[in-house]
DNA sequence: ACTCGGATCCACT
DNA sequence: GTGGATCCGAGTC
């Protein structure tokens, strides 16, 4: 289990080092684990297309000025959540977006969470949109705000290192945050390269 | 493979 | 009253 050492750091830093671990939710008696394999950094004070841009302070985005280590799940678009990982010392709204992972073990009970499907009646498009987005990951993890605010240090839902290291990273721009003026050409998100259950190329 | 619009609703201004 | 750190299906090429 990643300890709150390694999310109190520079968040771009995080985000980077975030790849190729692992996420392991534990819901109902199953095992879920899936691969980080694309995030994106939200440096709040000074990222225009942060939630807590100029430290700004609402009640949806308060989870981002914890402690580094604590689950930030908003709510988006009437009907889906994101999942975030807060970063940085305590005060300092800072936070990596969970945008895609690849699916390791509890394959089947994340078919049936996002499908309400037994695993042999999936087609092969909905296979690969399995959790290749911020907001279908939260539907196959269940990941809602009710986990909001939650630290990353218990059974319900942690990280850890499972040793996969060997990928190349690519360094991009965010996606879908055209509002952010300037902000928007920052290269915050990073993804492994050639990995098939990233969201976008 | 690609674009486009509808769904859906809570927090924010 | 507005719009979003998204997803999906329909339509087109």
């Amino acid at each position: 289990m990643l300890n709150k050492d390694f999310y109190k750091k520079d968040t771009l830093n995080v985000a980077k080092e975030l790849l190729g671990k692992n996420i392991v939710r534990n819901i109902n008696g199953h095992k879920l684990v899936g691969r980080i394999v694309e995030t994106e950094a939200y440096i709040g004070p000074f990222d225009k297309a942060a939630h807590s841009y100029n430290n700004r302070k609402t009640q949806r985005n308060e989870v981002m000025f914890k402690d580094a280590g604590h689950a930030y799940i908003y709510f988006i678009y009437g009907m889906y959540y994101c999942f975030n990982i807060v970063t940085e010392d305590e005060g300092k709204p800072c936070a990596v977006l969970i945008r895609a992972i690849e699916p390791i073990e509890g394959i089947d009970y994340m078919f049936k969470l996002r499908y309400k499907k037994e695993l042999k009646e999936i087609s092969k498009s909905q296979f690969k949109n399995l959790t290749n987005g911020p907001s279908k990951l939260c539907i196959a993890l269940n990941l809602d705000k009710s986990l909001n605010g939650i630290n990353l240090f218990s059974d319900t839902l942690y990280v850890e290192d499972a040793g996969y290291n060997d990928f190349d990273i690519v360094e991009t721009t965010r996606i879908n945050i055209d509002y952010a003026e300037e902000a928007r050409f920052y290269p915050w998100r990073f993804y492994i390269k050639d990995n098939p259950w990233v969201s976008q190329k």
